[in-house]
DNA sequence: AAGCCTTTCCTTTTT
DNA sequence: GGAAAGGCTT
């Protein structure tokens, strides 16, 4: 039976796809490295080998794919059925929907520990904790220690989560993380163990884990012999995307679960590694081959299918000249008469008009929003354009930077339902009963410590009595927490509940409530798409909407939009036509990351990656000049930036170099307009 | 003890 | 242009 669907595979993919698989029913080889750059149909090629499998016999429930982001898992599914389809017919998906092991390492963790949590002594109803949360926390016990009244400042509870979780996820002692990435706060050594040893200690009394504990727990379950024999035995293939992206922590978990590499591979490209800063490797990839005897089996996808031809040579051109040579290099046979564009504006204003005419105009010659992007370094740096789509009326959706889940009145309502779920969740609880007249930090923490001590915490908050001055708030709230603790609403009833609860607040704190409320409307019905409030406030801590748009709601899919992203969110993704904003140094590289080598080979790479997203067409825009921030509505304090640093002379052959406006009247008019001078100050200075 | 107001610092990327 | 710490009033 010669499959239909391996037909349009090049030979290289064929070989990716087809590794192991000697016969029906035999699947299982050693371990496999597959190397893939940008564009050369690395999620299509992971597809076909999982679909090839489960075609071949391998059982789809014991199948653990697990991928960077939940988005990737859910495509990578699709893509399986639809291939499986071909061949099964309609049984293909009955055949997928067994593949339930498909998502994050940190999503399946916490499936995991659910699952064993008993036998490691774990509460299977711990709540998870998001980078916020967990910062919150460690502020709660810098504070408890008195460090936040130390005589030369403490690092900030962002700082030390950051160092904590460096330290976590790089397997790394705390001193050589201090003076290899903290080196200005080393003198505070001591006090930062005692910090994160009482941290630990708070998650555990609280009976809460924080992202990095979703690995780290795993990887002390699988450190015992007998539970990494269980848990790996659950899974005949074990299959890693982006594993460039993964850190210490990550391969020690995979390490554990097939120590001899059977069953096991591992698809990535080290010349898109751009999570260092989360403690990701590069090292993890370019080492895998020689963990295992003998060597693991490396395949190489170096075609690209997805740019052009001109495109593609300005970014091997910008790779090219990272300090540690990469492993291949891409080429395909798409030809372009039209180089990348590399254009000059003045300012980020200019920038975005620009970028406004052009998408405009490609929509007139039959390109769709949705087939262009913005790429940026810094959500930030997308919030001159966000105002000039918006006032020109065209719709977009943004990825990467804040999010839905951030503002503060939707983390109140999952406050509710977290301190419902788990009472002795401290910052939940600080959260919610804070926001009652009449109690601030002290009651709050007097009551929660009541809490805590009590074996039934419902109970001790009910003989709790009224704080002063609460008036009828207190029994409202205990109420409340009755309600929802006791499950009489059902899910998703419950979140109206906590809605009705929470409004009369909100309306207190809050001068723009309305528009807030029609968030609290999207999170109920987000809610309804989940089968309990475990896996609504589980899934949605790990895998949060990642988009936010400039109207209410996120677009419906057959609505046309512009994509806005950072640059880390567009992996994987591509458009045919892709614009990237303040390609200047300051920007990127990014001034906080020209501190060492290595983080400026990162940015360097983050370019590449950018670069590589576009299939058509690709502009880099670089303006001129930066209007600093901290200044009167009317101020003029500017800096110049230059042209990126990872695009120097050398490579301008590569590009096709312009400027924008065309020198016009109106361009100079404006630039006119623009030029403030202080006549009075020149006056007082003729005299001096 | 709570809650409001002022001053000072810092300004990325995300599961 | 926002967050965090400190100070002042009720």
């Amino acid at each position: 039976m010669a499959a239909a669907y391996l037909e349009k595979l090049n030979d290289r993919q064929r070989d990716a796809v087809e590794f192991g698989v000697t016969a029906p029913g035999e699947t299982i080889a050693g371990p496999l490295l597959i190397i893939a750059g940008a564009g050369s149909g690395k999620t299509n090629t992971l597809a076909h080998r999982v679909a090839h499998l489960i075609v071949n016999g391998a059982d789809p429930r014991r199948i653990l794919l697990m991928t960077f982001s939940r988005r990737a898992a859910t495509e990578m599914a699709r893509r399986v059925e639809r291939i499986c389809a071909q061949v099964l017919g309609a049984n293909a998906s009955v055949a997928t929907d067994a593949l339930t092991w498909a998502g994050t390492f940190h999503g399946i963790g916490a499936r995991l520990l659910r699952i064993y949590a008993e036998q490691i002594g774990l509460n299977a109803d711990f709540t998870i904790h998001d980078r916020e949360d967990s910062a919150d926390l460690m502020n709660l016990v810098r504070h408890e220690l008195g460090f936040s009244k130390t005589e030369t400042r403490f690092p900030t509870k962002g700082t030390c989560l950051s160092i904590y979780s460096r330290a976590v996820n790089s397997e790394t002692p705390l001193g050589e993380v201090l003076r290899a990435h903290y080196p200005w706060v080393s003198g505070w050594e001591e006090q930062l163990k005692e910090l994160f040893s009482c941290y630990v200690g708070a998650k555990q009394a609280q009976n809460v884990l924080d992202y990095d504990d979703l690995l780290l727990y795993w990887a002390q379950t699988v450190s015992v012999p007998e539970l990494a024999e269980d848990i790996g035995g659950r899974f005949d293939h074990v299959l890693v995307d982006e594993y460039q992206d993964t850190n210490r922590l990550q391969s020690s978990v995979l390490m554990a679960l097939k120590p001899g590499g059977r069953g096991l591979t591992v698809v990535g490209d080290d010349a898109q590694s751009i999570y260092s800063f989360r403690a990701a490797t590069v090292r993890n990839i370019l080492d895998f081959p020689g963990t295992f005897t003998p060597p693991a089996d490396v395949i190489t996808l170096d075609r690209n299918y997805r740019s052009t031809q001109t495109i593609l040579a300005a970014a091997n051109g910008v790779i090219d000249l990272a300090r540690e040579r990469f492993t291949k290099n891409l080429w395909t046979e798409r030809q372009s008469p039209e180089r990348p564009k590399l254009l000059a504006v003045a300012d980020e204003a200019d920038q975005a008009r620009y970028i406004v005419e052009k998408v405009l105009e490609n929509r007139e010659i039959g390109m769709t929003l949705k087939q262009q992007a913005v790429l940026f370094r810094t959500s930030s740096h997308s919030g001159p354009l966000e105002v000039e789509l918006t006032r020109r009326n065209i719709p977009f959706v943004k990825f990467g930077g804040l999010k839905f889940l951030d503002s503060a009145h939707v983390k109140d309502m999952l406050a509710v339902l977290r301190f419902a779920q788990n009472p002795r969740d401290r910052v939940a609880g600080f959260r919610l009963l804070h926001m009652i007249p009449g109690v601030g930090p002290q009651t709050a923490g007097k009551i929660l410590d009541a809490i805590a001590t009590d074996p039934e915490p419902l109970t001790a908050l009910a003989e709790i009595p009224a704080p002063p001055r609460s008036g009828d708030n207190w029994r409202d709230f205990v109420t409340l927490i009755e309600g929802l603790r006791k499950q009489a609403g059902g899910w998703p009833g419950e979140i109206a509940q906590a809605r009705e609860w929470y409004e009369p607040h909100l309306d207190r704190i809050h001068e723009d409530a309305d528009t807030r409320k029609a968030d609290l409307l999207q999170l109920e019905q987000i809610a309804g798409g989940y089968p309990s409030r475990e896996r609504f406030l589980t899934e949605l801590t790990l895998d949060p909407p990642d988009a936010t748009s400039d109207q209410a709601g996120v677009p419906l899919l057959d609505e046309d939009y512009l994509i806005l992203s950072t640059i880390h969110s567009a992996k994987g993704q591509e458009w045919r036509s892709v614009f990237m904003l303040n390609v200047v140094d300051g920007c990127i590289p990014s001034d906080l990351s020209v501190g060492t080598t290595n983080e400026l080979e990162e940015e360097r790479r983050l370019l590449y990656v950018g670069m590589t997203r576009a299939k058509d067409s690709l502009t880099l825009i670089t303006p001129q000049r930066f209007f600093t921030s901290g200044q009167h509505a009317q101020g003029d304090r500017h800096v110049y930036a230059a042209r990126t640093r990872f695009i120097p002379a050398t490579l301008l052959q590569f590009f096709e170099t312009a400027s924008w406006p065309l020198v016009s009247a109106s361009a100079s008019e404006r630039s006119a307009r623009q030029i403030r001078i202080d006549v009075g100050a020149r006056m007082r200075t003729m005299w001096k």
